[in-house]
DNA sequence: TTCTTAATGATAGAAGATTATCAATAATGT
DNA sequence: ACATTATTGATAATCTTCTATCATTAAGAA
C-alpha cells in the first residue's frame, strides 16, 4: 500500500502554504528545503500520482510552463507575469460564459488568463 | 531581399482562408494542397517570419499545441475541442478585466479559453 | 527488530517539437 | 537570358520535458 514519505509530505507541504500555483522546478527547489536529498524524478512521480488521486490540479498555461495547485481551492482564474514567469491567483470570476458558446457545442469549463507585469517586475526598469 | 516564393504564398493563403487557428501540421497539410513539395521546414521557418513580420499571430495554448491566425482579426477568444483538439474562435469579449487585477500589477493582455466539445464531437458517441 | 516491498535518487532513454546544415532550386535585378 | 543569392527540401541535430530503469533505501506490518 501507498507509504507516506518523507518526500510526499516535503511536496504537499511546499504546495499547501504557496499563494500561487507553482511550476515543477519551484516545488522542486522549496521541498529541497525539508529534504535535502530529494530528487527531481520524485518531484514528478508525487505530482502525477497526487493528481491522480484529486489533490492537486495541475495547469496547463501558455508558453509551455505546467504549474501546480491544491485542488480544493475555490474557483479562480490566474494572472501570468510576462517578466518572472511566476503565476498569481486571481480570485474573481462573473463570468457567464454558456451564452457565449456556438451551437451545438459544449462547454467543459473556462480558464481566464490575464497577462502583464507582478507588482515587482512593473517596478523595477 | 525578401523574395515572394510559392511557399510563402501558400502559407498566407491557408491562414487567409481559415476561419479558424490552425496548428502548424494543419498548416503543412492544407499549404500541401497547392504547393506539393513543400517541406515542414519550411512551414516552420515562414511562420515564424511572418509573426516577427507581425502578419500573424501565435497562440500557445495549453496542450502545447501552438495554433495561427491572421494578425488583423478583431479581438476575440478562442474554444478548445477536447475531442478533436481543433481551436475555434469566440467572438464576443465584454469582460473588464482592469478591475481584477491586484493592487501595483499591470495588465498587458488577457484570454479567455473555453475548453469542450465542438459540435462534430459532442454528437459522436 | 526483522521482513517485505513501495518509494527513492541518479541517470539513461524516450518522445516531441523546433532548428541547423547544406546542396539544389528558383525569385529577382541587370 | 544570365548571374546572384535568398529560399527551399530533406534530414540530422538539438533541445526540452518527462519517463523508464535499477540498485538502494526506508515505511509500515508482524
Amino acid at each position: 500500500m501507498a507509504r507516506n514519505t518523507q518526500q510526499k509530505r516535503a511536496i504537499l507541504e511546499v504546495l499547501e502554504t504557496a499563494e500561487r500555483p507553482l511550476s515543477i522546478e519551484e516545488v522542486y527547489a522549496l521541498a529541497q528545503k525539508q529534504c535535502q536529498s530529494i530528487g527531481i524524478a520524485t518531484v514528478y512521480r508525487n505530482l502525477k500520482t497526487l493528481i491522480e488521486d484529486g489533490r492537486l490540479k495541475g495547469l496547463d498555461l501558455p508558453g509551455g510552463s505546467m504549474v501546480y495547485e491544491m485542488s480544493e481551492k475555490e474557483h479562480h482564474h490566474h494572472f501570468s507575469c510576462l517578466g518572472c514567469k511566476k503565476v498569481f491567483d486571481v480570485d474573481v470570476c462573473f463570468v457567464k460564459f454558456d451564452k457565449l458558446i456556438p451551437e451545438g457545442f459544449s462547454l467543459h469549463q473556462h480558464e481566464i488568463l490575464l497577462s502583464g507585469l507582478c507588482k515587482t517586475c512593473s517596478t523595477k526598469d
